[in-house]
DNA sequence: CTTATTATGTGAATGCGTTCACAAGAACGT
DNA sequence: ACGTTCTTGTGAACGCATTCACATAATAAG
């Protein structure tokens, strides 16, 4: 059980489908589970689902499998999804506004507690029962509300000014769907969404890449 | 220039990005950029950049670097971004019509044809000028209009029904969105959009990766 | 024309994630 | 109790992506 360990990326994407997969099971009643039954459901092979699942202890019983109820309990654990998180949305337009109508975040443990806009029209208003906040107060609203994590939601733009700000103000997580690379201290955790790459991914599938 | 390689999901990846930089340098006038400057704009070094694009070519001139415009280009051709692709969008809720309004997809050549759902009050109205049809239809509506691409942006249990549909209509590309594992031919591009997946991944970061 | 400078293109080296292969442990039937 | 079956856990082998390092080439200046 090599604790301590530098963990890949790809072991803790793949934490999160081992989550969600046993998050199904654990409705259906099923006891255990083995490794073959987690690779299949899923594109991967056996021996990654042990091996990833090994970099964090050993919970698997031989000849048997792993306990539902409990390996997904650890998995919690170790991503953080045990307690809450306190997030702010910043932009309250299409993205924006999807987000908050999301109920599954709040379900999982990621309670969007503040929206931020500049437009004098949405502020004041409210999505889902959360008032839309001025952004000039970013910085001050994200420390009092101790927010967690910040979701950018702006045009391409503004998005390096409200990472700025929300680092400034001790955010230590973004999330990003504004299509620009943002430049932030390596110590603050990044994920961008881009949905245009997306796309793009799969035109060059279809292309068979070459033009 | 060894061409017909196959070529990394990571350097197709970077493809796009290069493609995002190159657009904006040749907007500023830049004529030539050489790999360490793009590298520094992402956070990569100038050897992958490099790297990446010999795999399609020698664009280059030593001693100056790449011609931004005719870069972008040979990009684009490569990427299957110098032309339009037909989308469909499966799911006229929150994402989905925040997709549709979303023009930029419009501009990279993404056009978005068709609109689906199931909702008798959906089905008939318009968003952005796009009517929403009865997905009881999909199949043939697909191959009718010719989509290249379905966006799945319905609940997760209606996914893999809208992803089979999909398929047998021929179509080859899918970007869902829905927080399941689609079972599909392996002949099909899936590319999938988990933001509860990247909030998880911020949360495993926020705790250090450990309970 | 020569030299200094800059920057590409690419084999080779490196590093890292994935897969292999098997010893070891647990359950179950006889 | 014992053999059969099943499945984990993991060192080792493998393969692929990244990085290194340098020969090559173009430009510019003297
Ligand atoms: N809508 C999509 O489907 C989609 C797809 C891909 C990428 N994106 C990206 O997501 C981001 C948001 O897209 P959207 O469609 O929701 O845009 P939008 O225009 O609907 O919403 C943006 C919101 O941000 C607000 N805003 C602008 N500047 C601001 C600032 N400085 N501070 C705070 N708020 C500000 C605007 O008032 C608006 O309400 C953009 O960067 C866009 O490129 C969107
Ligand atoms: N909204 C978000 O921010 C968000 C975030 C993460 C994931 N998602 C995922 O994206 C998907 C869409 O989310 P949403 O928020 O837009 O949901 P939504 O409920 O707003 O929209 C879903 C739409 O799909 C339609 N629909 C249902 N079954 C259908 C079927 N069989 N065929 C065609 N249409 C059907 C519904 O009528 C509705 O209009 C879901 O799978 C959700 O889990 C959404």
């Amino acid at each position: 059980m090599p604790r301590n360990r530098r963990i890949s990326e790809s072991t803790v994407r793949r934490l999160s489908i081992y989550y969600r997969l046993l998050s199904g099971l654990e409705k259906e009643g099923a006891p255990t589970v083995s490794s073959r039954e987690l690779a299949e459901k899923e594109k991967l092979t056996p021996a990654q689902v042990r091996k990833d699942l090994s970099f964090f202890g050993s919970f698997g019983t031989r000849g048997l499998g792993y306990p539902v109820r409990e390996l997904r309990e650890k998995i919690a654990r170790i991503l953080g999804l045990n307690r809450t998180w306190n997030v702010a949305v910043v932009g309250a337009g299409n993205i924006g506004s999807a987000l908050v109508s999301y109920k599954e975040f709040q379900k999982q443990g990621f309670l969007i507690k503040l929206i931020f806009d500049n437009d004098q029209r949405k502020i004041g208003s409210s999505h889902k029962g959360i008032p839309v906040s001025d952004v000039s107060h970013l910085a001050d609203e994200l420390k009092a509300h101790h927010i967690d994590i910040v979701v950018i939601a702006v045009p391409g733009p503004a998005a390096q000014g409200v990472a700025e700000e929300a680092v400034s103000a001790g955010v230590r997580a973004i999330l990003n769907f504004a299509p620009v690379s943002l430049k932030i201290p390596a110590s603050v955790s990044l994920r961008n969404e881009n949905m245009s790459m997306e796309l793009e991914q799969l035109s060059y599938f279809l292309v068979g890449g070459n033009g």
